[in-house]
DNA sequence: AATAAAAAAGATATAAAGTATCATTCGGTC
DNA sequence: GACCGAATGATACTTTATATCTTTTTTATT
């Protein structure tokens, strides 16, 4: 079986789990999102389900339904582009990270989504501390060239 | 001299430098902006500034006076939230930081803008390396609560 | 099965953020 | 004062996102 319907397995899993459902909506939009392989704007994505026979859907939808899917984790929305990814680990966690960075590569927009480890957290607390903040950002971007593009 | 006034000076001074000049759009934009003292977004400042008296101002101007104060590091854009601050270094600094982070409070929208230390950005590059990546996000942002609002 | 409540999706309009492009004005230099 | 480049103005438009009301679908309950 294919990655992305292990994935669409998993993640319909997820949903139930949650008390939710993965509904053919929903789940069109995941695949998109996978098979996008890249980020890719709610427009964009709008674009891509809207030329695959089913009934044209109403932008209003596509932000309702990427709304879900970073609930639940299955997509993660990049503010720093305004943009939306798969999440890359539906196939391997039962659980998300607690807080996560996207490294995004500025020429290609290749993104790598990695656990924020505790140093740096402990790093980053301690540097908001000396300034009176409680850091409470749960995802982290940051840009950068892979080293295919460097 | 109010603080202002002093800013208004030193950022004269810096854009002759940078063979530019702080014209009188260009000035009460920044003056705006010190003024607002919290970030705001380019058509909430539109409308202070348009509410003075001066002829009224189209987006494209605004847009292109932030982008020239963003560009003489005397505004910085938060990407997070789609709004502008003016740097909070005008006074006491003749250059800006190679890079900035900027702690930014969810419940009161205070600002900290503070210079990056080589320890974290050692710790990033370092992370970003083990993926594969060459950092070069100038500028981060985190969310979190002030002392004052916790 | 009939039906009521809740969840999801559709429809429509509009707000907010940002850009493209061309015309005009302003500031300094010869 | 004529010229040139920088800055601003004017206009139109694109992209991103939300508000609100309606309809459909799903689920639970009788």
């Amino acid at each position: 079986m294919s990655n992305i319907e292990t994935a669409i397995l998993k993640a319909e899993q997820r949903c139930r789990e949650q008390g939710s459902r993965l509904t053919p909506r929903r789940r069109q939009v995941l695949r998109a999102l996978i098979e996008a392989g890249e980020p890719i704007s709610a427009y964009g994505l709008l674009e891509v389900c809207n030329t695959q026979g089913l009934d044209a859907m109403p932008a209003m939808s596509m932000y309702r339904i990427l709304d879900y899917l970073v609930e639940q984790q299955l997509a993660h929305r990049l503010v720093s582009s305004k943009k939306y990814v798969a999440c890359s680990h539906i196939n391997c966690c039962t659980e998300h990270f607690q807080r996560t960075h996207f490294l995004i590569c500025s020429e290609c927009s290749q993104v790598r989504e990695v656990e924020v480890s505790e140093a740096l957290i402990a790093s980053l607390s301690g540097l908001a501390g000396a300034e009176g903040f409680h850091l409470s950002s749960r995802q982290l971007e940051f840009s950068g060239v892979c080293n295919e593009c460097h």
